[in-house]
DNA sequence: ACTTGACTTAAACATTTGTTCAAGTTCGAG
DNA sequence: CTCGAACTTGAACAAATGTTTAAGTCAAGT
């Protein structure tokens, strides 16, 4: 009885032939249809259109999606996705090797990052150490202060969604 | 003999009154003069004025530049980096306040952007296990693979300068 | 069939982070 | 003093990363 090919049971819940309207993609991945369209102009990411010229993207976009993002988010220009991303050409099969191709360079790209922030931090922890950034004289010598600033409101420094 | 306050022997080398021009600046600090007067038009450094209007930098601003560029480097915005430069009001002394605070906020700014690093191998590392991105029909079993792309060339990823 | 919400395009606009240019001024060395 | 290099300003341009808008088309429920 299992997988008989009546059309049994499948009246209520038939949301979406396993690919995702523009719509769908951008509530899921949190990316907004203009990006999304603005990705696929780029070479990004790629869809299929139905008779009526809409897009349909297949769920493995969400994922291709992720992986746009992620490296965005760390200041990696999209530039530099598309040649990772482009590594994968349309008519051969993703391979392992472009995984790991890919892979080394992110990782590469990952640790230069890293390496960054830890300068950052490191140039703070030199920096509070000394107590002075434009006077030459240290605060230390002069301890009284008040800093009634960063009072009330949000403070946030970046965006982050 | 130290310290008299006669003018003695300060004949050859005195090339800056501690002061900085807008090229020695830029060449030491290894930003563009043009970048330089931006960040002064947003408010990130300042300058006295020569009585001919030129701009002339206290040393103190070599790191200030210092620490707009390390935080600008990893992708936060400068009017995010302005806001924690306006803790320091310019009227008051920079305090130790100040820097405790300000390196509060970059802190928590560093380990976001370093999990956000980490989401990033991880979901790599998923997908290297997996080994399928657009493909439903993981590539494991189709080993027969040509890469014949990523030839001769750069491959820069990201410029750094 | 009709209606409404989601979709399409191209083009204009917005923001960030500067660079370049034109025209003029200042600084410092000889 | 005079000359060239360095400085000044404002404005235009640039590239990346989208968003908004206008005008129209498609899809799906009732």
């Amino acid at each position: 009885m299992f997988k008989s090919s009546t059309v049994a049971t499948v009246t209520s819940l038939a949301p979406d032939a396993d690919e995702l309207t523009i719509g769908e993609l951008a509530d899921r991945s949190g990316v907004a249809a203009s990006a999304l369209r603005f990705y696929e102009r780029q070479g990004l990411i790629r869809s299929r259109r139905t008779v009526g010229n809409q897009r349909r993207y297949s769920r493995a976009t969400l994922r291709q999606v992720a992986f746009i993002r992620a490296p965005q988010n760390v200041g990696i220009p999209l530039a530099a996705i598309g040649s990772v991303l482009a590594l994968l050409p349309e008519g051969q099969t993703p391979t392992r090797e472009f995984w790991i191709r890919a892979s080394e360079c992110w990782s590469a790209e990952l640790n230069a990052r890293i390496r960054q922030l830890e300068r950052m931090r490191d140039l703070f922890t030199e920096c509070i150490g000394c107590g002075c950034l434009s006077l030459d004289q240290c605060e230390l010598i002069n301890p009284d202060d008040k800093l009634g600033a960063l009072g009330p409101g949000p403070h946030r420094l970046v965006k982050h969604p």
